[in-house]
DNA sequence: TTTAAAATAATAGTATTACTATCAAATATA
DNA sequence: TATATTTGATAGTAATACTATTATTTTAAA
């Protein structure tokens, strides 16, 4: 027996399934090492199809552009981390302990067990700390979001916030605060990797305690 | 009698000094209309050049590439945010206080008087807030560090993370907090006008001022 | 098992982008 | 006025972001 994990998108983001055929796995795969190595400026259709021995138009026929493809990819890392915090908070009672444990999946929801074969998930934790605001900076972003583009983001904020609630009902930024610990986590990591003036935190080896411990310290600050 | 001011910038991000030519005074005025009214993706030199009725090549003379000429305006922002600081905290004595500018800063510096004539300080504010993020996202992010392109946002940084320090000694983060206040206010800015669900703070007809209060609100609880 | 349908590969082609190069004309400076 | 510098005009190139067509292979249905 096995069991296949099905990540459900919304399917406005893709042309084609590309989780029911052999080369659209392949596409999320190898798009995800490519784009981790590349950087997402310089990934190209192209490239990806050199790569997986296929050809840049079998590739669009799954994808209309590689924004909508790095679009995928965020929504995809957005309802893997969601799963993650379903699972881990299921049996706690305590809403703290639930958003410490939020926080845990936030900096390093990487190096929990994998769901996916096909998909490295530190790699695309990866993508979404380098690249992840510019799916949404974008001057489409309206059409999108009508679309429910971002749905899995919202999501995720939408379930965090619930959570600062339970802690402190007065709290009146329960969405800002799930935001804002969604992307401090991610950009601090970046920082400390590559600008390490515009923070306090260090990062070595992938080691994230000091972005973990900071979060937590700011919740606790911010809730009580 | 006239005053030129001039703002010092880090001279690898250009290769001609645009200041001090009209040519060059137009690419900064009109780069910043378009890339407002285009998305920084959909703005080429090309279309610079026909709308100053130059070339190309011209352009060309001035900055390596459009990322650089992004990176140049960043900066320039940086620069004016921290003129303003200086300015209008130069005789408050309370830290408090200080911070409270900052953030009135960060949230506003469009619509204290402007800088220089032909810089439109309120759209250069608004491709900071949509754009800004990705001139530090990129595969060349440690090379362009090690040149000092973003020495205007380190400096920032490094004030606010001060006045946070006068605030409070024993606060173990000044620097993150300094850069996440400025991430925050132009970030809640663009979900409460993109992503509302993102966000518990509206913005409307340009009034910032829950985006304001909000912040406040998170120092306070974070310093006191 | 055959047959039809669907998916993929191979190839070609286009408009645009992101440049670089050259030379002539205009402008500023000495 | 002579000279250096800047700008404009024009041309050209490699790469990107696609679209279209047809051939081949794979899969699914009869």
């Amino acid at each position: 027996m096995s069991i296949a994990i099905k990540i459900d998108l919304n399917d406005g983001l893709y042309l084609k399934e590309p989780q029911d055929s052999k080369l659209g796995r392949n596409i999320i795969e190898h798009s995800i090492i490519l784009i981790d190595e590349l950087g997402f400026e310089y990934f190209t259709f192209k490239k990806l199809a050199e790569k997986i021995n296929s050809t840049e138009a079998s590739i669009y026929r799954y994808f209309e552009n590689k924004h909508l493809l790095l679009l995928y990819l965020v929504n995809w890392y957005c309802e893997w981390v969601s799963y993650l915090i379903s699972v881990n908070t299921m049996n706690i009672k305590n809403p703290m302990q639930k958003l410490q444990i939020i926080i845990k999946s936030f900096v390093s929801a990487s190096t929990y067990n994998p769901g996916v074969v096909y998909v490295n998930e530190s790699k695309l934790h990866n993508i979404v700390i380098f690249e992840g605001v510019k799916v949404y900076h974008t001057k489409e972003v309206d059409k999108e979001n009508s679309k429910g583009f971002f749905k899995s983001y919202k999501n995720l904020a939408n379930t965090v916030s619930q959570v600062i609630t339970e802690i402190n009902p007065g709290f009146k930024y329960p969405f800002s605060l799930a935001t804002t610990l969604f992307e401090m986590s991610n950009n601090h990591i970046y920082f400390a990797q590559h600008l390490p003036k515009l923070t306090d935190v260090s990062v070595k080896e992938n080691n994230v305690d000091e972005v973990e411990k900071m979060l937590n310290y700011f919740i606790e600050k911010l809730l009580n």
